[in-house]
DNA sequence: ATTATATATCAAGATATATTGATATGAATT
DNA sequence: AATTCATATCAATATATCTTGATATATAAT
């Protein structure tokens, strides 16, 4: 029950659900491109990043500095489910905006 | 997007998975008797029966008195998987304990 | 009509979650 | 090793959700 909440929990935020199809959309971010993609501060986007990772729907890699973000493969069969409804929605997702200095 | 976030949102609470497999369970039931099979205030009870109702989960139909919720059918292929990963959950469901005078 | 039973809704307080700004960590560059 | 850049975490506040007890509505029985 309690992974089970964590999982549903970790997409029962409108901005963690355009967070995850961004980056199913663009396939692997680093937090900062999402950051100046989406135009909010650092802290937020990071907790909402450990969110949808500790929710399943994310795995990170640690590449120098940077930590880059994609979704989860494979991803289990009710975890899909949820991202195809999620790809069903009609979202305003911005375009990705390269966000770090190099 | 409100639509997906009402949907999850009324499975992201304990209770409410709870009662959502206590009613898909035993088909078809009424307020009191989950109030008593639950033990839990009706107010609390019928509050969390409106809040899976509004995601779609459940549909009632008034014959008298008697408020019965069943889950709703056909479920949208989504709020199935939903429910789906709901069975195979390990969870604490209480007997049903039929709690109408009548 | 009055009373009893079942359910729904409301208002208040309690609890959880989100956002922000500040600070900490960690890796790379000088 | 000191600085810079990227990310994570923390503490405080703001906002949303849950629970409770009280009250309202709706149907049935007397």
């Amino acid at each position: 029950m309690e992974l089970f909440l964590e999982t549903i929990g970790s997409i029962n935020d409108e901005t963690r659900v355009r967070i995850l199809r961004f980056i199913d959309i663009n396939i692997e971010v680093c937090v900062c491109d999402i950051e100046s993609s989406f135009d909010m501060i650092q802290s937020r986007i990071s907790r909402h990043l450990k969110i949808l990772k500790d929710g399943g729907f994310l795995r990170v890699e640690r590449r120098g500095k940077w930590a880059y973000y994609s979704v989860r493969s494979p991803l289990d069969r009710f975890r899909l489910s949820a991202l195809e409804e999620i790809r069903h929605l009609d979202l305003d997702i911005p375009n990705l905006i390269k966000g770090c200095s190099i």
